[in-house]
DNA sequence: ATAACGTACAACCAAATGGTTGTAGATGAC
DNA sequence: GTCATCTACAACCATTTGGTTGTACGTTAT
């Protein structure tokens, strides 16, 4: 199972993308329903470019889609890029606890033999 | 259980931190072992001040606390941060789940019965 | 056809970022 | 004490970021 294959660049935009509560609200509305940018927008106290310059920054980081309807462009989360990143940190939270064991390892060995 | 409280400064700290492949493998390393600040800057081809600024970011983020020992500071990861982080990650990938769920369950309305 | 709407994009600006060099303070070794 | 090492931090610079306004273009409605 390929669970991960971000490269370097990809994960600096979509960390990157995530490092913005406007960004990261504008995920959470994507990602439970598609909704149009300049619905997106009306949200904010910002202008509309602002927040369309938003949705390119997740755009470009794969964590959301744009499918053109009509006049409009709604906007879709992108759960796999989401779920990419998500078991990167696991991958990183791994390192300790595999950390622990390694020393448990150790201690064991020096309980028993050699040295 | 409160598994995750991180305010959106914090968050944003956090992410912004992951979002550079220095400041990463600084984590990667550190989550492993302890290392300290000098011994960290010569992995890179960059200034020892460069490293250190980076190490000062994933400090402010929480995702690394120093440990002073005798001139040397010891640089560690911060396994809880980092899991904060993930949980959250975990909170907006079932978003979509949920809306899937949801959406299932509208239709098996329509189709005329509560199972 | 014309008006209104939704979007795209360029130009501009202030502030933050990621790097540099240089200086200075503690601590450990000799 | 003196010297080398590790760290801290300021000053500076180029680039990126996050916001703005203004203009232009395709689509829908009247």
């Amino acid at each position: 199972m390929v669970v991960d294959d971000l490269s370097d660049g990809e994960l600096d935009r979509v960390f990157r993308a995530l490092a913005d509560p406007t960004r990261r609200d504008i995920l959470v509305r994507t990602m439970r329903a598609g909704e149009s940018v300049s619905s997106l927008a009306a949200h904010y106290r910002m202008s509309f470019a602002a927040v369309q310059k938003h949705v390119a920054v997740l755009e470009r980081a794969g964590l959301v889609n744009k499918q053109r309807h009509g006049r409009e462009q709604i906007v879709h989360g992108d759960p796999e890029t989401l779920h990419r990143a998500t078991t990167l940190l696991e991958r990183y939270e791994r390192l300790w606890t595999d950390r622990a064991t390694r020393i448990a390892g150790i201690l064991a060995d020096e309980e028993g033999s050699t040295t």
